[in-house]
Parts: structure tokens; C-alpha cells; sequence
DNA sequence: CTGAAAGCGCTTACAG
DNA sequence: CTGAAAGCGCTTACAG
């Protein structure tokens, strides 16, 4: 079923009928009616392909995110974003080609991902700082998001949150707690998540004239495995508190310490960042800084399709708050 | 930079350019040659959108995963299943569309992406037995593979897991350590993998002459807290051992055994079913029945793409063996 | 082996 | 307000 066949149906001309489907202001309410009932009638549906040929519009959009198989896995951080993304999208009647970055080699497949002519804008999360995926982006000349700031491009729009005044609240609660020995678990150097979170920890310390010491600082990936290993190697500074950089590795930390036969709260206290649903039933239930990761992804969508409808807009940036929530994994003041 | 532009750089016409491009047989080596060079020169990348309209090919699949907004962010089944479909779909040269199926309302959309014309091909998983979904699905006359059986249409390719073997073995596994109080939380009876795993539990019950009694199975729906209620709901009955229907139910059950002060598996054992990633973490490590998540994504996808390449080929069925994992959540037989 | 031409299903100036 | 026509970037009989 196509225009040419509705036209007949309807006894108009192809013309008409696509601007009755375009809502366009200059048809007749009369033609406009009776070509709306053939369309209901017969269920008609636009097709995207020529739509997009046409016109260079087809509502899709491209979601990309660059990490290997095996962290997707184990972050539900991922799980969230995507789904903010798609409730926004279905929103806004965009559809959305998911594309997971995997290793180098595919770089080209992204290429042609991009060039295809099927994307009308790309959402891209999770980037390392600097990464090369985001020059062959920008050579595309398509729009652009990125979920997390790039500080090395100043003309994108980017959605972020607010990662370094988060870590800080963290250490903050947990120096108002009276813990003093607080070590930290990093993610990974490489991506902006991870330097930002360690600034917040190093700032905390600081307001209280702490100087941050190397030895408390572990690097890791944001993985729980990554979170265990990292806790194991900070056991022995006796730390009395940690701030896990993702509530993921914070669930390996609580695992290493359990194993170490050490109790939370009582001997470490542990803030995780993220706030992921399953934090509220880990054991102990986990202190926790919020981040708004569903609205993330949709802000990351709206940004998008005003750029896309917008092309000269001005490059947004849009930094979301974070949150502390308090359960029972650092204890209160009380008992200290 | 589109064909035209390559034709005349390359002093051949459009024709030739693009039997170039899609390696047509009937082009001499040395005009191939020439065309090719020009084509990487340029980095040149066909349309998809003109060639999906011209050819009807595009390379580019649905994928639908009809659940609501809460189960696919807990249970790392679904990022584990979109990993493999996406995978396969990149060594195939293959793009994917994903569109979550949240409530009632969203239907009319999902007609829409299906009668779009951007997709040749719909993969759709974790579907209520006999949804209006596949109806729909069914209309669209697109070519399309269920992941997991469907029992109410013969004709359609899907792909399984055998639930029942599984199940069972899992059950056989507690009786043979012998247990004999053995309630199960179950998934869903309106999914079929949660009729078929309970199918199983009763079925290895049965081979040894035991009554499944009623008072030992509660419904669940494949969630962490689902799974904490029913063991919570089970615990009076004084089980030795609960089969639960997933990994992630699994875990609700370890909370409610831990929170109730018994152990696991002194008290009770515990098997689970799907084998995730951080079921080697939790505590004790779970007992489990592996189920190849990520190979059932890339044989859905394997599948769909003959459908799609040979639209006349008869349909096929695949249903992909379970494994029993063993790991410390039931204790060894030598304890018992 | 190669090219000219028709056609895929739309949109959108242009003319009336 | 409406229609005839050109065009978006491809593919593919058809003719040579």
C-alpha cells in the first residue's frame, strides 16, 4: 500500500495526500478528512526508506556504545541508559539502531554506520576521553550527543552529570562520620567518569586539609571483579571507610571485605555512586550517590532531535545533579 | 559523494559502479579495479535508504523485547541476549533495530516500525505465550524468529532452550544429594520458559515417585524481589531445597534463606537456572543450569537472515542444550 | 562486459 | 487549495 494507491482510493492526487499525512496547513478540511479515512481504513504506514530519500527524514536515530562485551554485561548502568533512551525516543516517535563499539577492528563497520544515510543523529555514551570513535563522528557531519563531557571539544553538545561534586558529597559523608582513613576505588583513568569521581574524592580531603595519599588511591574499571581485586589491595592500608567509584565495583568491595572477615559498617564504611536499583538490597544496603542515569538518556534524545530539527542551534551542555542516599553501609554519626 | 559522483570519477556509468559495488560477476577485472580504487579514494558508502527502496535490501533487523520498563533493567539475561544478537549481527554485516514493547498503548507503534520498510527481518524474544504481538508480527508478513518457542503456531522459526531438561536436571541434582522437601519459585505461568521449567521440577519429582504438592510451588516473575517474596512465602513449609526459575529469583532466595537465619546449603539448598556472570559471586556461588544466552541471540540472527535470504525456505526450530553448573549452593552428596 | 532507462515510494518547488 | 513533474540514490531488466 502506497501514496499512489491511497491517491486513487481517495481520488486526489499523490501530492495531496502526502501533505494530509505531513499535517500539512495547506489542504482543505474536506480533503483532508476524506483522505484520512481511506489511511485509517486501510492501515496505511509511510515508508521510512523513501521518506528519508525524499525528504532526509525517517525519525532514527543511532545509539552507540563503545565498550567490550564484557562490561555491558556486568553494569545495569547500561541497561538503564538504553532504556532512557528508547522510552524517550518512543516518545517522540524516533526509533533507535543500537550499535556496541566492540574492539578496534570494527572501527570501519562504524564508518559505514554512519554513512549509510539511514541516521539522522548519533547518541554516543561512555567514550574514553579523546576517543578516536569521536573524530570519525564529527567527520560525519552528522549531530551529535555525547553521554558524558568531552573537555577537549568545545562546539558539542554533551548531557553529564555531575561527577565530581558527587564523589565529593560522598567523602564529605563520610568524614562528617568521623572516618578518617577513607581509601578509594577509581574506574579507569582513561575515561572521564573515572578522573572526575577521583577529583571529587581529592577535593573532599582537601576542604579538610587532608592530603590525599597515593597508596589509598586503586584504580580499577568499574567492574565487580575489578572492585574486589582493588579492595584486596587496599585492605592492608586499614582503611575505615572506602568510596567505590560505581555501585558495581562497590558490591566487589563488600565481597572482599566480607571475605576479609571484616564487618561494614563497623570496621569500613562504603559509598558506591550510581544508585542502581539492586543497591537497596545488598548487604548491608548501600550508602550510595545518585545519579539520574534514565533521564540521562533521554535528555541525551531531546538534545538530539533538537539539533536534528534545529541544525543551527547552539551546542548544548546540560550537567544533571547527583544525590546522596543514605542507607545503612556507613553507619550513622550516632555510633561514632 | 553518491554513485553518479563515483561513475564519473571513474569514467564508467552508474550501471557499472554499482555492479561493481555489489560484486556482480559481470564486470571485467580491470574496470573493477579502477572502480574500486575510486571507491576507496573516496570512501565512498551506498546509501541504504536508496537501496533498501530500490532493492528491498538494507541490511537491517528488528529486535522487539517485550517487557515492561522494570525487568529488563534487573535481569542481565536481556543485555546478555542483545550482546549476542548484536554481535552476530555486526559479523554479518547486519544493523539492528531495537524497540522495547512497554505497555498496551505502544502497540500501535510497534505496527508502525514493522510497516515502516526499514526492516527486513524481526527477531522478538521473551514473549508472553500467544501474544497479540505475534499477531501483529504475523500480519506484517515480514520474516521473523521467536526466541523461544511457541506452541500455539507451527510455522514459525524460533529458538530454545530446552527449559524442561533443564529444569529437570536441576531437580535431579537436589534429589540425588538427597533432598526431599523441594519447593520452586517459578517464572511467570504466562511465559512459556516458566511453564516449562516447572514442567520439568514436576517431571523429575515424578521419576521418582514423588507428588509435586502445591504448597511447594509459588509463582513468581523471574525478579530479585519476586524471588525474595515467594522464598519468604516457602520458607513455613520447611524446604531442604528450592529450585528457582532464574539466577536472578535465585538471589531473592539466598536474601529471604539469609534473612530467616538458616544457611545455605546446610539448611537449604539452592539451585538456580540461567547461569549469569556474577552467579560465580554471590554467597554461597549458585548451583545452576547453564543456559547459552549469548549463542541463542546469534542463532536467532543466523536464522533470520536465511529467512530472509531464502523467503520460500521452510521454517526451522532450534532448541539449544542446558548444563548443570555445579558450585556450592547445594552442598556435595558426601554431607547429606 | 557495459550503458541508457525505468522504477522503488516518497517530497516539494512550481504553476495554476 | 491542488496537481503534474522532477528528483532523492540506488538497482536491474533490457539491449547491444
Amino acid at each position: 500500500m502506497n501514496l499512489e494507491q491511497i491517491a486513487k482510493l481517495s481520488g486526489v492526487s499523490r501530492s495531496t495526500v502526502s501533505r494530509v499525512i505531513n499535517n500539512s496547513p495547506q489542504v482543505s478540511e474536506a480533503t483532508r478528512e476524506k483522505v484520512l479515512q481511506v489511511v485509517r481504513r486501510v492501515n496505511y504506514e509511510p515508508n521510512a526508506a523513501a521518506r528519508r530519500l525524499a525528504a532526509g527524514r525517517a525519525n532514527v536515530i543511532g545509539l552507540v556504545i563503545p565498550t567490550g562485551v564484557s562490561t555491558l554485561f556486568a553494569d545495569p548502568y547500561f541497561s538503564i541508559l538504553i532504556q532512557g533512551v528508547l522510552s524517550a525516543c518512543n516518545l517522540r516517535s524516533y526509533s533507535v539502531m543500537l550499535w556496541l563499539a566492540e574492539p578496534e577492528q570494527e572501527r570501519q563497520q562504524f564508518r559505514t554506520m554512519l554513512h549509510c544515510g539511514l541516521l539522522e543523529g548519533v547518541i554516543t555514551a561512555s567514550m574514553l576521553s579523546n576517543d578516536t570513535l569521536i573524530q570519525t563522528l564529527a567527520e560525519s557531519q552528522l549531530p551529535y550527543v555525547l553521554v558524558g563531557r568531552d573537555p577537549t571539544r568545545s562546539t558539542i553538545s554533551y548531557v553529564d552529570v555531575d561527577n565530581i561534586s558527587g564523589a565529593r558529597e560522598a567523602v564529605r559523608h563520610l568524614l562528617r562520620l568521623g572516618r578518617r582513613r577513607i581509601v578509594t576505588i577509581t574506574g579507569p583513568q582513561s575515561m572521564l567518569a573515572g578522573v572526575d569521581r577521583l577529583a571529587g574524592y581529592t577535593a573532599a580531603l582537601r576542604e579538610r586539609g587532608l592530603l590525599p595519599d597515593q597508596d589509598f588511591i586503586v584504580e580499577s574499571d568499574f567492574s565487580e571483579a575489578g572492585g574486589y581485586l582493588a579492595m584486596r589491595q587496599l585492605l592492608p592500608r586499614q582503611p575505615d571507610a572506602v568510596f567505590a567509584a560505581s555501585d558495581v565495583m562497590a558490591l566487589g568491595a563488600l565481597r572482599a571485605i566480607r571475605e576479609a572477615g571484616l564487618r561494614v559498617p563497623e570496621n569500613i564504611a562504603v559509598v558506591g555512586f550510581d544508585d542502581l536499583p539492586q543497591s537497596t538490597r545488598t548487604d548491608p544496603p548501600l550508602t550510595t550517590i545518585r545519579q539520574p542515569i534514565q533521564r540521562t538518556g533521554a535528555m541525551a534524545v531531546e538534545m538530539l532531535i533538537e539539533l536534528i530539527e534545529y541544525p543551527n542551534g547552539i551546542p548544548h551542555r546540560v550537567v544533571l545533579p547527583t544525590e546522596l542516599v543514605v542507607r545503612t553501609s556507613c553507619g550513622s554519626s550516632l555510633k561514632n
